[in-house]
DNA sequence: CGAAAAATACCGACCGGTTGGTATGGTAGC
DNA sequence: GCTACCATACCAACCGGTCGGTATTTTTCG
């Protein structure tokens, strides 16, 4: 939060913590992790852990950071050129998408959406912050729905936030049904057909 | 012992306690739910919890199946006469979809999505139990579309198993979003979609 | 029928293990 | 000697589940 960030001087122990705590709750969620495992997965002693994190609230916050700072620069790669066209930049983000749950190292588990389906009924604290994470993504989306619209005609008016969010919503129930089934094919057919539904929105899709 | 208010109408014990754990479930999970809060959430005691139900899970169990009875049994309402158009039909079904979540008592929360999202990860027997729920209701969707395209002409062709998969990915995140943002109306905002989406599947849509 | 017997429904104190969190002490670098 | 960093021991609350016992209903059988 502060311009002055303490990543220099960063002893291991705090990124280990945050890398079982993100590990762990994308596979149990936040109550069935327990601060004990999460300190055996990171290799260190409790007393390492609320050193450096208050709370287990607090170490579930960071990690939702730390996850969202990660998936965003992984998109950010996925988009490409800034200045190449919209919808082709849309296009190869989904497609960024569709190869990351077929990844085997990487199960088709959000972080994001596991803490909001399990915390944001219940802890209000954590569903503004998981609100604010999923606002902060749709928001570019609908950025670049905005801009694609400005360059190609679009076939019929469209709400780009509300693309935005059923793109969104559609990703985390896709993990969700992906996991269920132990089955990461629904991902990607899913994200095909809202591409195709992205195509329909404009004259050329 | 307190003169019995109600117990002699025999108000079955296993019934409150289902009620209970829906409930409390529904709004904060699985792991969060303890058996001595659903206890006091139905007004019974934890030895009548252990004669009806041999463990916590099994009356998640338990609660999972009966949610999905009483979903089934509002969709078959929502549906209508089976002789209508197909297509009328899923209009009808995705209008009942979108107003339920609409009525203030019922939260936009799915029992079966929420332990889903945090079970089936670490709990394979209730990953499996939620896996044939989702397919059932996914089923029955593929069924519908089925029938829809055997009266209208297709524009394009399309895997009505696949189109029910998203419908059913879209509703669950849906949920997800609605719950984390507070706010139903995505909900509508997305199914919209789906409606035109499935337009676009048939000439006359 | 009616009483004995058995099954069912329910109660609530209790238990062993776990949990998030604390208190305290040590150590390395400035 | 002060601060950041980490280890160990410990705790009070809580959790799922057990257990011995009681009240009520159902079944068995003379």
């Amino acid at each position: 939060m502060v311009a002055k960030t303490e990543t220099f001087s960063n002893p291991p122990a705090r990124d280990k913590l945050l890398d079982a705590a993100i590990g762990l709750m994308r596979d149990r969620g936040y109550n069935a992790t327990t601060v004990d495992h999460i300190c055996v997965e990171a290799g260190v002693t409790k007393g390492a852990f609320f050193h450096h994190f208050k709370s287990k609230e607090a170490i579930a916050e960071a990690a939702v950071d730390e996850w969202c700072r990660r998936r965003v620069a992984r998109y950010t790669e996925d988009l490409g050129d800034p200045s190449d066209d919209p919808l082709a930049r849309i296009d190869r983000w989904l497609d960024g998408l569709i190869e990351s749950v077929r990844e085997p190292v990487e199960r088709p588990v959000c972080l994001l959406g596991m803490l909001s389906q399990e915390m944001a009924g219940s802890n209000s604290r954590m569903r503004t912050v998981c609100q604010a994470k999923l606002e902060g993504w749709t928001g570019l989306v609908a950025q670049l729905l905005d801009a694609a619209r400005r360059i190609h005609a679009p076939r019929r008016d469209f709400d780009s936030l509300q693309i935005g969010w059923m793109l969104n919503s559609l990703w985390q129930g896709s993990l969700l049904v992906a996991k269920t089934r132990r089955d990461p094919e629904v991902v990607a057919n899913n994200l095909r057909h809202a591409k195709a539904y992205i195509g329909t929105l404009f004259a050329n899709g």
